[in-house]
RNA sequence: GGCGCAUUCGUCUAGCCAGGUUCAGGACGCCGCCCUCUCAAGGCGGUAACACGGGUUCAAAUCCCGUAUGCGCUACCA
């Protein structure tokens, strides 16, 4: 047994969001792809809340981290709401263990004080880009004499901690892109501890994945010139350094980053809207991953099976709504009524449907199945379900209209009415005699189907758009429906006095 | 500005590592046809791409170099 509890060689890998916003689409997908690599190879899923911005940082966020990761079907053996031997989980608990770090690199001369203020530092840096110059922090502080050092002390000056970068190259071995050799004069001695005693970002995260032992980490292309500081943070903290994966940013549709003008970018906003998580993690997973075949739609156990870093791309995926709205249509097509009823009932309770909520299991099921394949995502029960409560006699006027259309009215009409009455069942296969009667009816009488089918359609639901005519039939019964044709005829009578 | 990464149909991609089997395959979208009582769904078909320029080679989407474009990093944000 490995000091982490796994196989040896098994990845033990984290999701480190802030919560300093909703879950993020983007977010989702990392954490989507360490959750993948952590379930296909029998390894550890770490999650670690990255809070050390007070400021901007929120409980409320916290959970609706935890919530969308959790609807989306994504677990974690470790983290800070289930605990672990490696906590604690968040980084604002963990100051005093990035502090001890910080101050090991100080004594070893990897690091060193530093007084100046931002003031100072965005002068230099302001007449430096004006000079023309790129600028880096220049190691005023570094090269400071005993002397200068203790009147500044003495005058109680605040300070921060700066990583002293050594010379050389620095190589990001990477999963995707090979080899990135950064040649290390291009990195600033940037800031590891705060003037508040705080940690800053890249101390904080290369000490917890050191003390986390995570072997793999994978994360977004915005952090792989950050990786070559991270690099560097490794080997003077006398760490091996894991391996790293960064995967291409999530663009909106005009090439820059998914923000909100491009639509809704949270995960929460995707489950309010009626999406099937399913579909959510099969579309995240499919930009920028491919099984090497034509098979685009996956469930999230199917994916756990066929994911591989191999098949992943490293080039930047912009995310379209219109292929989304495809896979959700697929996906709910894999659903069977039973379960479809049950997705789509909170969004019935939602909308206060209460007259289709107090219809009886089956006809609400029967209800949900006629409307079924108008589903893009749940929420598109909602409405056309709708058509099932309606009081007989009531028709719109688009219909009212469309039935004075008909030269045949009362004759075809009639003959609704008798095929109806003349069926007591209201299985499917009495339904479907029903339609097949009718449409027998009109052919002998040299019509058209649609010269009685489409009466049938208006006077019985009193819309010109609903479910197949079958559909009608088994909700309200042969006779509910000859009922309903009736009270469209009264209707009809007092319009036309 | 410097450094890094990326570049196949409008979009996601297969093919690239092991160059010829590809006047580049699939999917979404869009267009058309069929089916059809309505709206859909479904079936069938069509549209559309190797960023550009040089090499290497008998042969390049595939290998090399350069250019362009996009994105990222360059904070006491993460």
């Amino acid at each position: 047994m490995s000091p982490t509890g796994n196989e040896p060689g098994s990845p033990r890998v984290r999701f480190a969001p802030s919560p300093t916003g909703n879950l993020h689409l983007g977010s989702a997908r990392t954490a989507l792809f360490n959750w993948l690599v952590a379930r296909g190879g029998g390894g550890s899923m770490i999650l670690r809340l990255e809070d050390t911005d007070k400021e901007r940082s929120s409980a409320e966020f916290e959970r609706d981290i935890i919530g969308s990761l959790h609807w989306m079907g994504i677990d974690w053996d470790e983290g800070p709401d289930v605990g672990g031997s490696h906590g604690p989980y968040r980084q604002s608990e963990r100051m005093g263990i990035y502090r001890e770090h910080a101050e090991r690199l100080l004594e070893d001369g990897k690091a060193y004080r530093c007084y100046c203020t931002q003031e100072e530092l965005g002068a230099r840096k302001e007449a430096a880009v004006k000079a023309g110059r790129a600028w880096r922090y220049d190691r005023r502080c570094l090269g400071l004499d005993e002397a200068e050092r203790e009147r500044l002390e003495a005058a109680a000056t605040p300070w921060t901690v700066r990583f002293r970068v050594p010379e050389g190259k620095v190589t990001v071995e990477d999963m995707l892109r090979g080899a990135v050799v950064v040649d290390a004069s291009e990195i600033d001695d940037f800031i590891i501890l705060r003037s508040d005693g705080s940690a800053g970002f890249h101390l904080a995260v290369v000490v917890d994945d050191i003390t986390m032992e995570i072997t793999h980490i994978m994360r977004g292309d915005d952090h792989l010139t950050n990786a070559a500081r991270h690099v560097l943070l490794f080997e003077a903290l006398g760490a091996e350094t894991p391996r790293f994966l960064h995967h291409s940013l999530l663009m909106g549709p005009d090439g820059s980053k998914l923000s909100k003008r491009h639509g809704s970018t949270s995960v929460s906003d995707y489950r309010e809207q009626g999406y099937l998580p399913e579909a959510l993690t099969n579309y995240l997973a499919l930009l920028s991953w491919s099984p090497g075949d034509d098979r685009e739609i996956f469930s999230l156990g199917e994916l756990v099976g066929e994911f591989s870093i191999r098949g992943v791309s490293a080039s930047k995926a912009i995310f379209d709504f219109d292929k989304l709205n495809w896979l959700d249509r697929q996906h709910i097509k894999r659903l069977s009524d039973s379960e479809l009823t049950d997705r789509v009932l909170p969004f019935l309770e939602r909308s206060g449907k209460s007259e289709l909520l107090e219809l009886p299991r089956e006809k609400l099921e029967l209800a949900v199945e006629s409307v079924r394949n108008g589903m893009e995502k749940l929420t598109d029960a909602v409405g056309p379900t709708d058509i099932f409560t309606r009081s007989a006699g009531d028709v719109d006027q688009k219909s009212m209209a469309e039935l004075k259309k008909s030269d045949v009215l009362d004759e075809a009409l009639e003959i609704c009415a008798g095929a109806l009455r003349a069926e007591a069942s209201a299985d499917r296969e009495a339904a479907e005699r029903i339609v097949s009667v009718l449409r027998e009816a009109a052919r002998e009488k040299g019509w058209g189907a649609k010269k009685v089918l489409w009466p049938f359609r208006l006077a019985v639901t009193g819309l010109t758009v609903g479910p197949d005519l079958a559909y009608l039939i088994m909700f309200w019964g042969p006779d509910g429906c000859a009922d309903r044709i009736e009270a469209t005829r009264r209707t009809l009578e007092v319009a036309n006095e």
